[in-house]
DNA sequence: ATAATAAGTTAGAGAAGGCTAACAAATTAT
DNA sequence: ATAATTTGTTAGCCTTCTCTAACTTATTAT
């Protein structure tokens, strides 16, 4: 069994990948919050148990193994989630940092309760994939809102970014999975753009907010 | 803030005091299965900490601050081991580890929207009461059952024990709480009791059983 | 009252996971 | 091509929580 501080990592390593392709010691670093050194000797662990494949100076990358953990851990987070929203009634800002600790239980009983009630959802409340229990993830392919194009109309599907923050702005904004958006102008120099959506006739968001948004 | 570990030994101290008044070190050591020399220099550590009043060769008591964040964990525990049986259709019997990982939960959100969601509930699924946010306990004080004798027809409203082993056992006995219970015999040898409650005309329970049921 | 047993403490060690300081390798910029 | 910068590693140390071995105090039994 690995430990909690290990799952975090293998989360961790999994996030990364899906974002940058290759990982870094030094991204890990940066995304635990956790210094370089320390992330170098629990590399060297993870191999030893042959959870990742890491030679030194090289990027670091998941085993079979290691996907499989990590994969695992994800999915008790997104159930977790998807559980505290639609049973629970908190806001998809608010559930981020509950699920962070509650996907260290181990207790499959608990989480398949949770898939069981939920009806086997296949995303959580920020478009973001549930993993099955075999780990197989529905691959949906959101392009970033970033990269569209002006006259383009699209439907905002997932958000690249759970914090607390980054969403009490989109609900500051009225701003809800599923919205149709329709982008009316985007500035070359900066990207930002200007869009509309439901009963916003012009909104206008930077281009840090539309790297985090995730359309189809 | 304490550490998960602190929580345990600050629980464990709480609730065998409630057991048997004076807790020793040594028992602090059987019931964490923790070695002496550990729990030793746990209660210098919480002494130093202001949470126990310890002096070498004495027993330990809490201070009213380890009190308190004892009572706070344990609320935490009772509305999980509630909210999964109520909300998540768990038996009584599979509740217990589940808890003892969720009372960690650092999130005072998410324990209130439990007990709100349960309608702040008085009492767990086994019977023992729920503190109340400031800490206020339901006083209910329950006789063992192994205490009563000959010809008394009480009340089951708690188990002194939540272990699955103990409660399934309850289960195969078809006994569970609220249950009226009637004392046929009491063998004065071992304390076996002959009872009848419910559908089941005769039934003998050992002393060891008769000490985890406490009635009214 | 003293011997035997149980309970408690001290000392020292170890695993896990974190850190800083110093150095080495790789990458980027000139 | 070399210098500057960034990235990665090694070495050594710290804290938390655990252990065993050896010793001391307290309790129980004769």
């Amino acid at each position: 069994m690995n430990s909690l501080v290990e799952e975090n990592y293998l989360k961790a390593l999994f996030t990364l990948s899906n974002e940058h392709g290759e990982v870094n010691v030094n991204d890990l670093s940066k995304r635990l919050e956790i210094k370089m050194p320390t992330v170098t000797s629990m590399m060297k662990k993870l191999a030893e148990k042959e959870l990742v494949h890491y030679e030194k100076y090289r990027p670091v990358r998941l085993s079979e193994m290691g996907k499989k953990a990590a994969i695992h851990i994800i999915r008790k987070h997104r159930l977790t989630e998807m559980f505290l929203v639609e049973v629970m009634g908190f806001g998809w800002e608010e559930v981020h940092d509950i699920a962070e600790q509650i996907e260290h239980v181990k207790s499959p009983a608990f989480f398949n309760k949770m898939d069981e009630i939920l009806g086997h959802p296949s995303f959580d409340p920020h478009g973001s994939p549930i993993p099955d229990i075999n780990g197989n993830i529905q691959g949906e392919q959101y392009r970033k809102f970033s990269e569209c194009t002006k006259g383009e109309k699209v439907k905002f599907m997932a958000v690249a970014n759970s914090s607390e923050k980054f969403l009490k702005f989109l609900n500051s904004k009225g701003l809800s999975l599923e919205t149709k958006i329709e982008i009316l102008s985007v500035e070359p120099f900066d990207g930002t753009m200007t869009v509309t959506y439901g009963d916003r006739t012009s909104e206008v968001f930077s281009k840090v907010v539309c790297d985090k948004l995730l359309v189809v």
